[in-house]
DNA sequence: GCAAACATGATTTTT
DNA sequence: TCATGTTTGC
């Protein structure tokens, strides 16, 4: 039986076990991604199972998108049928289809946490209280939080003790209501009214749970109450649900994941079966040691018992540097030296830290020595002012009910109306029961709160305008949609006249090339989907990895990816663990732990882990502490490195460097500030980064080809034919050569 | 209503 | 340090 093929013992067992409630506690590179797929295979295939009785959850669309396409192979057509997505694009069907009873407008728009902080705020001042007291952004997440515990703001409210709660609870309620008018629903209510739904309707539940037969869940530790209680819903007839999961891998607790849904799991499944996948397949067993040594300090934990059959492999390298700029300058040099010998190639390396903050450091080495790299995460495609502004006109447009996104609009660009006209007009249309669009429309009738003629005559104006494109949203495609609101309202002028206008423009252009996929449904069909999948489909940053592009990665996001070669960098006493964290202690030290285990068990062959003596943060300077994580792995898997490979000669450097620092006077201490300065500023500009077959052109000898490329030192030998004057050995810092 | 000065606070961010 | 939000003055 092919399907089984190729699979351990344990793999087996979880791909052959589809009978009843299923616990597969999956470790780093245990094949997890590979079982889940072959099991939903095998359940097909030799089982027999109708494609469209089996659901498969997972948390990022990444995630879904690598397991349709896996299915697609091992299945092809068939696959399509298999419900597979994330909760939120699960439950986003659920309510389009089956949310009426719940009062759910199918149109529904899905508003994201910069729409429910608009909202939030716009709550307070509703129900007049002072933001600077009662801090928005801790509402939103207390509502949250609320929504990731199943609970209403009445069931809140039975719960509040405090002041605090007492307003969270208020807000709340305001807030939904809110929601409701706009006919907008927030990332946390996708799931929890889905929970409402089938808590309340049960003929609609009853239908769902006959429809499917097997449920999957992967990422399980990272699950809230919500989304437990949801698949223990959806599960509860047939109760085939395996779920698949690593309680050391869960680092979301702050978005209110729940590691005790993995013992609720086995509490309410009592005959469920319990599978530990334990061999890794992909890092050597100094790698696996160091992490386990780390994870094992952990005191509310699984015992686990992680083994790899992978060769010893190298040490893992801990590397002391001066400041965060030289932490940088070592892993750009190692690179470059690791690509020249071990066959490692930079787009096999990455650069893993605690903060995006972080980033900076490394991203100036890189760009000084011309090598490229992929930042990770940063301003988001979908976050963007310029994109968020195009797509609150297309809400709008869509659904004039959604006031937090007219309430975007209204500004911009300025027409005239400003914060003032705008609070008027809310609060009129509060009083009056009516949305934004109505009183809107109100004024544009003659009506509304009484405003001059100056300011009549602009919201008219913004009235009619909208309306036009209301009507063309139902005969134009969502391109030309697009097209005729950026020059009705006058959007495209506004933004190309900004400092950084045409860099926006170019984004919103972006934009509108993804809407070209929606072009081929019929006039006013395309609207719908194409929001939906912007609202849920955020990730624009293709995975494209390039041999030649080295990743630059927060150590959350690096969960469930792995590279050969991992830098972790910043692996400091308030990094990593991070400060708040070691405020907080307890859980949160726990957890900053498996943060740490989830960056090293992302290396294959090597690990560096890296701190400095003093590093800047928010501009200030101070003396920095190696992490207490490093001092739990054992000597006997360490190798020290200094920046140029001796380690007296790092130590030697920064005990220099430590005392020019602390006894100089102001002057001296300037110039030290400036020559370092000068020397982080002006790179060695000749260091190109050079492979074997590239055309190279030097001022002497003139054109010829890279053949060969050995590491000498902290630098690299470069074999290079020249076309007229031979065979050549030169040192690549030194040759004044440049690529052609 | 709007631009410029000023204050503030800053992990992590699957959807 | 730096991005974001708020106050201030025109």
């Amino acid at each position: 039986m092919d399907i089984l093929a190729g699979l351990n013992p344990a793999q087996k067992e979880a791909v052959q076990q589809v009978e009843g409630p299923l616990l597969i506690l999956a470790g780093p590179g245990s094949g997890k991604t590979r079982v889940i797929t072959q099991r939903i295979a095998y359940l097909i295939k030799t089982t027999g199972v109708n494609p469209r009785r089996i659901m498969a959850v997972t948390f990022t669309n990444k995630a879904a998108r690598e397991m349709k396409e896996r299915l697609q192979k091992l299945l092809g057509q068939v696959a399509e049928n298999i419900s597979a997505g994330t909760f939120h694009a699960i439950c986003a069907r659920i309510l389009r289809q089956d949310g009426k009873p719940l009062g759910i407008d199918p149109n529904f728009v899905i508003y994201d946490e910069d729409d429910q902080q608009s909202l939030v705020k716009q709550c307070l001042q509703d129900l007049d209280l002072d933001p600077r007291q009662y801090n928005p952004q801790k509402i939103r997440n207390a509502i949250s939080f609320a929504k990731s515990q199943h609970l209403t703001p009445s069931g809140l409210g039975g719960q509040s003790s405090s002041h605090w709660d007492d307003i969270i609870c208020r807000v709340y309620e305001r807030y939904q209501e809110q929601l409701g008018q706009s006919k907008a629903v927030d990332f946390d209510d996708l799931l929890m009214k889905a929970v409402q739904l089938f808590e309340k309707h049960q003929d609609v539940l009853e239908r769902y749970q006959s429809r499917y037969l097997h449920l999957m869940v992967d990422e399980f530790q990272d699950t809230n109450i919500t989304q437990y209680k949801l698949i223990r819903l959806l599960g509860g007839r047939h109760r085939n649900v395996c779920v698949v999961g690593d309680p050391d891998q869960s680092i979301y607790s702050w978005r209110f994941a729940d590691i005790r849904n993995i013992l609720s799991f086995e509490k309410d499944y009592a005959d469920a079966k319990v599978l530990m996948l334990e061999q890794n397949y992909r890092s050597t067993k100094n790698i696996l040691e160091a992490a386990s040594c780390v994870i094992s300090i952990n005191k509310k934990r699984k015992h686990n018992n992680l083994w790899t059959a992978n060769t010893e492999g190298a040490p893992v390298f801990m590397i002391k540097t001066y400041n965060e700029q030289e932490e940088a300058q070592f892993v750009v040099s190692e690179i470059l030296k690791l690509t020249g010998s071990d066959g490692i190639k930079p787009g096999g390396c990455a650069v893993m830290y605690r903060t995006n903050a972080q980033s900076r450091a490394v991203e100036e080495a890189f760009m000084r020595y011309g090598l490229k790299y992929k930042l990770i995460g940063g301003m988001k495609f979908y976050q963007r002012r310029e994109i968020k502004d195009v797509i609150a006109y297309l809400r709008v447009l869509h659904n004039p009910f959604d006031n937090i996104s007219l309430s975007r609009i209204i500004k911009i660009p300025g027409r005239g109306i400003g914060a003032k006209t705008l609070s008027d007009l809310t609060n009129w249309g509060r009083d009056n029961h009516l949305s934004l669009f109505a009183a809107l429309q109100a004024v544009s009738g003659g009506g509304g709160p009484g405003f001059g003629a100056r300011i009549s005559a602009a919201l008219s104006g913004l009235y009619r305008m909208l309306n036009d494109l209301i009507v063309e949203s139902q005969q134009l495609s969502i391109v030309k949609l697009i097209d005729a609101l950026l020059d009705k309202s006058g959007y495209r002028d506004c933004i190309r006249g900004e400092d950084d206008g045409e860099e926006r423009w170019e984004n919103i252009q972006e934009l509108r090339t993804v809407a070209v996929d929606y072009d081929e449904l019929p006039p006013g069909e395309g609207l719908s989907p194409f929001l939906e999948q912007i609202s849920l489909v955020a990730d624009t940053d293709e995975i494209e990895s390039r041999e030649d592009t080295t990743t630059l990665i927060t150590l959350h996001q690096a969960k469930g990816l792995e590279f050969p070669v991992v830098f972790m960098v910043g692996m400091e006493e308030g990094l990593l663990p991070h400060r708040r964290s070691m405020e907080a202690g307890g859980d949160e030290l726990e957890e900053e732990r498996r943060l740490c285990y989830v960056g090293v068990t992302r290396a294959e062959q090597q690990v560096y882990l890296m701190h400095t003596a003093r590093r800047s943060i928010f501009g200030a300077s101070s003396e920095s502490t190696p992490s207490r994580f490093l001092d739990d792995i054992p000597e006997h898997l360490v190798e020290r490195k200094g920046l140029s490979g001796a380690d007296e000669h790092s130590i030697g450097r920064t005990e220099q460097r430590e005392k020019r620092w602390s006894d100089d006077d102001e002057g001296n201490n300037i110039a030290d500030l400036l020559a370092r300065k000068a020397q982080a500023l002006q790179p060695p500009k000749e260091l190109i980064v050079l492979n074997p077959g590239d055309r190279v052109r030097h001022t002497k000898f003139g054109d010829g080809q890279v053949i060969g490329i050995k590491p000498s030192g902290n630098d690299k030998e470069v074999i290079i034919a020249f076309e007229g004057s031979g065979v050549k050995k030169l040192l690549l810092s030194m040759a004044p050569l440049e690529k052609i």
